[in-house]
RNA sequence: GGGGCUGUAGCUCAUUUGGGAGAGCGCUUCAAUGGCAUUGAAGAGGUAGCGAGUUCGAUUCUCGCCAGCUCCA
């Protein structure tokens, strides 16, 4: 490859020039929000490099900075231009990708990003003019809105008037969803076509038109209007500029290729994929797009996976899932791996991004070992497809051309054996399947999906239209003058439900690993004392709060009628709102703070005993237990657990006091060694909560200190915990352990539980004062017992069988034998298959009795039952109506059970009848 | 969130109208060879995920729960 190295710019260097072309018009450099999102049903991954800012556009955070710019991880799997299923087969799309963009919040506008976008493009990269074109936004009747004449005005003053072309509202007026922020764009194509296809078509008619060659690289979005659930615009108070440039288009334009995979981005993953494989990149069609795929789902993995999206079989741990899938079967099926090879680029990865992106480097092993143990899983599930496919193939008629499509779709649907692969193994043998039945089947899952998830959620009923201020619960637990803002309707689980969200609220939000308050609802009045709701849970959307109400109000009628029943209390604005007080369950929120402040402990704990590398991966915070994720290489062994409850129970016992500090800048809160959640994302204020004991109280003369980012609730002193147990320690993922535990209250039941057994133990071993010994004493004397009894039973049983042996009668060239036998149902059974296996002629029944129960056994050598035709099924039910038996079995063997006992005479009589007919 | 599949010995899995809970590997012991690899023999190991129901009888059928896999949203 020819590379002049004073041209062309490597990856690292694009992107420093345009962090410093934008420091110096002082904008200041914010980190990339981890690529996976928190509490957002709407979306799983960040895929914009807007998505961070949402908040500030929609007025409900101020930003810190007026004037930001970053370099933005976004995912995109899904969506008009982004089908997973295409990625790779052209050259250009990804599912990971950067994006490189500037902000103004209520700064700047048009005029100075336009130029700022032009001076960066033109100046410090140096692209040619001659290349450029310029989109703006034509205006939309239904929206009522003109044409952006101030930017086409602006792009006037800079380049001709002929590249300047009017894009309608899907192209140039950019919206954030359904509702939201939102405003006209204006967007930097470049064509970098051969000057001879220039010259055939002109650039202004493939803009906008999927030309390879002819691409958006700058999106310029001017924020200017809120869009509301009537469809409505609403101007924002305040503009803002978003812009959003891929970092790896414009990689490939500084480095004159036509492809995002020539790039220095992926080189070095290319050129390890080639080395694993044996096969060079550019020699085959089919190989490129295999590799392709694997050099960009392998960043979108990794990137995710550190960013603490575990792979999984639901939501976003789905996504990574099968985004990783794809890359093994494109692996498997073109590059012929059939053996984990995935994980072995992570260490390309970590190494390329260690400074922009040093999340991947700090965590490269676990991150590798996770991506090699799903490899395997999925090997696992290839195997065995292939499996089950061979079996359809060997069933199939010899004449057939064609499996049904159905079949194939279950392989799909219920092994999760690609269809493709299907195919392909299918085209060897000369054969094919039904697609149409595969799409019809395939059709059906998504309607029946989308018909389960649709009736789900109803419309928001707005009550009020006060500001909503959130969450209020850390100093209090009840909450007076509190107004509802909006509430809707929910069928969940067949069950009618509430969702409500009021202006402020003591109710916490499920979050941070813990769980959401629970609690109940009254009419702030002081003489209505029946509480109105009972709120069964609360959760987050975005930053709202909803709280989950049950249909019933504790009294029995409807909650939607309660609201519009509710006396008018409080005059808001002309309306008269109702006024309610809200009251939190405290006996489990304190319990539930209790183990949340337990789990901090517990975090520092393994740190200081097991080391840094033990990063938080989850938790859970309930009112009865707790449990904790983190990473870690190893079973934890018994005395580790144990140093670690005694470690955890003296920073119990010092009674260390709770120092909480609200809106910290968040490098202060680093500079103290506060520990971030794994994979969060924070605001620049943030919590801190922190337990460090001072001189005074030292009791074990350690110095302890637990600093971590949080939003949830804590006790004031540890010493509220009172005890803490680890109930269990175990495996959940490679390289990742749980360990759950329980405090307060809960432990101490425990103990009570276990020394209450222990005590029992001790009265059962008459006071025994060495327990231990005394059992061990008991199972080896009891070893030694059953030893002897089994050999007593099995001599009991052979002088019964020798006993029956005399009793069998010669009749007719049979031995037969009826007779009554003081054993248990499975020994009796025993016998019978003892003779009838010693014997080729043997007719036995053999009754016993257990309790008022009468078994009968009816047993036939199987010989007999071939030549003779006889059926112990059927005599079984033939002289068991005796003694009101049913039963069955199969010819040669069959029970029945009754419970007149006084008919046993006439069963053997009836057998007697029956063998002298043989 | 919805659908499908699976759950049997430490591991991998058999087990058909519902009627004896099994195989291979691993493990323990003994024997053969100077030792190891190995070979032979014997043995231990199970509430058939949990809980109800139907039945004279359930690993098997039905329902619920739990866990895993898988597809869809």
């Amino acid at each position: 490859m020819f590379l002049n190295l004073f041209l062309i710019m490597n990856s690292r260097e694009i992107r420093e020039k345009f962090f410093h072309f934008f420091t110096s018009k002082k904008h200041v450099l914010h980190e990339s929000a981890p690529i996976v999102i928190k509490d957002d049903p709407t979306l799983l991954f960040v895929n914009a490099g807007m998505n961070q800012f949402k908040d500030i556009f929609l007025g409900n955070t101020l930003a810190s900075n007026s004037r930001v710019m970053n370099s933005q991880k976004c995912l995109r799997v899904s969506g008009k231009h982004n089908d997973l299923e295409e990625v790779g087969h052209d050259t250009y799309h990804h599912t990971m990708f950067e994006m490189l963009g500037n902000w103004s919040f209520g700064d700047y506008f048009k005029k100075e990003a336009i130029h700022l976008a032009w001076d960066f493009l033109t100046k410090e990269l140096k692209i040619s003019e001659d290349r450029l074109y310029i989109t703006f936004f034509e205006g939309d009747s239904k929206d009522q809105l003109d044409v952006d004449k101030e930017t086409r005005l602006i792009w006037r003053s800079i380049v001709d008037e002929h590249k300047i072309i009017p894009g309608n509202k899907k192209d140039n007026f950019w919206e954030m969803g359904k509702v939201g922020p939102c405003g006209p764009s204006t967007e930097i194509h470049i064509d970098f076509r051969s000057a001879a296809d220039r010259k055939k078509v002109k650039a202004k008619d493939l803009i906008n038109k999927d030309h390879p060659e002819v691409i958006e690289i700058w999106n310029i979005v001017f924020i200017e209007f809120n869009r509301k659930e009537d469809n409505s615009l609403e101007l924002l108070p305040q503009k803002h500029v978003d812009t959003g440039m891929g970092f790896e288009r414009l990689c490939m334009v500084m480095q004159n290729k036509t492809s995002t995979y020539d790039t220095d981005v992926f080189f070095d993953l290319i050129t390890h994929v080639s080395t694993i494989s044996n096969i060079k990149y550019g020699d085959n069609e089919k190989t490129d797009i295999a590799i392709r795929v694997i050099v960009d789902h392998i960043r979108a993995i990794s990137f995710a996976i550190a960013d603490g999206q575990l792979p999984s079989n639901t939501g976003a741990g789905y996504v990574i899932r099968r985004i990783l899938r794809r890359a093994v079967r494109y692996g498997y099926t073109y590059l012929n791996l059939k053996d984990p090879f995935l994980y072995q680029l992570v260490d390309v990865l970590a190494h390329q991004f260690h400074d922009i992106f040093p999340e991947i480097d700090k965590q490269k092993k676990v991150v590798s070992e996770i991506v090699k143990e799903e490899e395997k899983g999925f090997l696992k599930t290839l195997g065995k497809g292939l499996d089950l496919i061979h079996n359809s193939i060997n069933l199939l008629d010899s004449n057939a051309k064609e499996i049904s499509g159905k079949e194939v779709f279950e392989l799909y649907d219920t092994f999760g054996f690609p269809p493709d692969l299907t195919a392909l193994i299918l085209s060897e043998k000369g054969l094919s399947y039904n697609t149409k039945q595969f799409e019809k089947a395939m059709q059906e899952q998504k309607d029946r999906s989308r018909s389960a998830s649709e009736i789900t959620l109803g419309d928001w009923v707005q009550v009020s239209d006060v500001p909503v201020e959130g969450f209020a619960g850390y100093d209090q637990t009840m909450l007076r003058e509190v107004l509802l803002v909006k509430y809707r309707k929910v069928n969940f689980k067949g069950k009618v439900q509430y969702h409500l969200v009021f202006n402020k609220t003591p109710f916490y939000p499920e979050g941070g690993g813990q769980i959401g308050d629970s609690g109940l609802v009254y009419p702030d009045h002081h003489r209505l004392n029946k509480p109105l709701m009972t709120i069964i849970d609360t959760k987050k959307e975005n930053k709202t709060i909803i709280h989950i109400a049950n249909e019933k109000t504790p009294s029995g009628s409807d909650v939607a009628h309660q609201i519009h029943w509710l006396p008018n209390v409080r005059i808001e604005g002309g309306a008269r709102l109702t006024t309610y007080r809200l009251c939190v369950d405290e006996e489990k929120r304190s319990l539930t703070t209790r183990n949340h402040s337990a789990t901090h402990i517990l975090h520092y704990s393994l740190r200081k005993i097991l080391g840094e590398h033990v990063e938080q991966r989850g938790s859970y915070v309930g009112s009865d237990y707790l449990r904790f994720d983190f990473s870690h290489f190893q079973k934890i062994e018994k005395e580790t657990l144990l140093e670690l409850e005694t470690e955890i129970n003296r920073f119990i016992v010092e009674g260390v006091y709770l120092n909480e500090e609200r809106d910290v800048p968040i490098d202060i809160a680093k500079s103290k060694g506060a520990i971030g959640l794994f994979g969060e994302k924070y605001g620049d204020k943030v919590r801190v909560i922190q337990f460090t004991n001072t001189n005074r109280d030292r009791i074990y003369k350690q110095y302890i200190n637990s600093v971590e980012l949080c939003g949830g609730t804590h006790v004031s002193n540890t010493s509220e915990i009172g005890l803490f147990k680890i109930i269990s320690e175990s495996s959940i993922a490679s390289g990742v352990r749980r360990i759950e535990a329980v405090t307060s209250i809960a432990a101490i039941q425990l103990f009570n539980e276990k020394i209450n057994i222990l005590n029992n133990v001790q009265i059962l071993l008459r006071n025994s004062d060495n327990i231990v010994a005394s059992i061990k004493k008991i199972i080896n004397e009891n070893k030694e017992l059953n030893e002897l009894a089994k050999d007593v039973k099995k001599q009991k049983l052979d002088d019964l069988v020798n006993d029956l042996e005399k009793k069998i009668s010669d009749l007719n060239n049979f031995k037969v034998l009826v007779s009554e036998v003081l054993v248990d149902a499975s020994q009796m059974k025993d016998i019978c298959f003892y003779f009838i296996k010693k014997y080729n002629n043997a007719f036995l029944a053999l009754i016993t009795r257990k309790g008022d129960k009468v078994i009968l056994n009816i047993a036939l050598s199987k010989e007999l039952v071939e030549h003779k035709s006889l059926n112990a099924n059927q005599i079984v039910n033939q002289v068991g109506k005796h003694i009101n038996a049913k039963g069955g079995g199969q010819p040669f063997f069959a029970v029945a059970s009754g419970d007149i006992s006084d008919g046993i005479p006439k069963v053997f009589s009836d057998l007697e009848m029956i063998v002298k007919d043989l």
